[in-house]
DNA sequence: GACTTTATAGAACGATCGTTCGTTAGTGTC
DNA sequence: GACACTAACGAACGATCGTTCTATAAAGTC
């Protein structure tokens, strides 16, 4: 890795724990040459223009998910348990990837989602891949027979991220402490009423 | 109503309008005074500061979804009745209330949730008093006898509010048709596994 | 070690930010 | 019609914004 390359990481690196906790779009350039002891041209430089740069972050964001959350749950074997995994790594992945602020990517799609342009697009397409992937998880649950074949896998994927979006506002906004045990219980229920046996409890 | 109550109501008007659409941190005084015809100075003196005026935005968001969302459903009979026209409402506010940008509130609960300060405490208020009527409405369903009387309430609400951020992010950055279908099935799910007579489907 | 390329710095740009000040115009009261 | 009070303005403040230059320092190549 170039020298370049590796201050680019480093700025990233800020940049990204920063977007975290304001914002993609409060990201500033004089504040971030300040934290990285750079001066801001020569931070600028580096990707030509602020929106660049927020691209970026997003492009970053994305991988470390990849990486952190897809990655370890696909190499179980298909099926419920896979499922399970990754809704549990989905769910404190930001903890695991030292995001002090939660998921840069969700708090822009919030941010974003009426303001047309590349940052908007480029979150759209995150969490369209996100959900593809989801989609394709509980679909293998269907072939292995744990789930049953006539569930509505959109319903599914869109239930999942409510729960997903509940669990970090009770966890962020109020500091709930019963939050994972919440999200569980949810996603227990969900995967309840779809499972292929279905359990009196 | 005083010609200086008159024109705050029609800066906060705009505000709100535009809060909703950018988000209540990015609202800038020469944007909102150029848009309102005022100077920036005239506008300023309403509010004698910035944080002032995006808290009354806050303040102004939560009246009226106490006057769209919650007042009609609490005219209803309580039960599951009520419960349900008071999801209903809050799924479609925004659209009622003329915010082109989706709820203000809810915007802002992630775009402040880790930075301490007044902000942050308003919305976090306005969060906690919906999560209450939520909570009494539902176990108003459970004295009425539609809903289990072991359930656990806070894990209801918790849901409630799942189904709901999963709608948003489907109408508003999505553009799913099938959002409010979506959100009703997440919800008639819910409420058939609380019921007190346990259907069958 | 000379040479080319890349990386960073520094200074300045015009624009906009929130805020302050002093002043003018408008409104309501006696 | 004089008076007090409120509402709005215009100009300016220092700070910061993203961006554009030009120049220097460092890194990589032969």
């Amino acid at each position: 890795m170039g020298k370049g390359e590796q201050t680019r990481q480093a700025i990233l690196d800020e940049a990204f724990s920063m977007a975290s906790r304001i914002g993609v779009g409060a990201l500033s350039i004089g504040v971030l040459a300040e934290r990285t002891r750079m001066s801001k041209s020569g931070l600028f430089a580096h990707f030509g223009s602020k929106e660049e740069l927020q691209l970026a972050v997003l492009r970053e964001s994305q991988a470390r998910f990849a990486e952190v959350v897809l990655r370890p749950a696909l190499r179980l074997p298909r099926g419920l348990g896979r499922l399970r995994a990754m809704v549990i790594n989905w769910l404190d992945w930001t903890r695991a990837v030292n995001l002090p602020g939660g998921c840069v990517i969700n708090a822009a799609a919030l941010e974003f989602d009426d303001q047309p342009g590349p940052l908007r697009d480029e979150v759209k397409n995150s969490l369209l891949a996100l959900r593809r992937t989801l989609a394709e998880t509980v679909a293998k649950a269907v072939e292995t027979g744990e789930l049953r074949p006539d569930i509505d896998i959109e319903q599914f994927v869109f239930e999942l991220n409510g729960i997903y979006q509940a669990t970090q506002q009770n966890r962020r906004l109020f500091s709930d402490p019963d939050a994972d045990r919440r999200a569980l219980a949810a996603f227990d229920r969900l995967v309840r009423d779809h499972a292929v046996i279905p359990q009196k409890e």
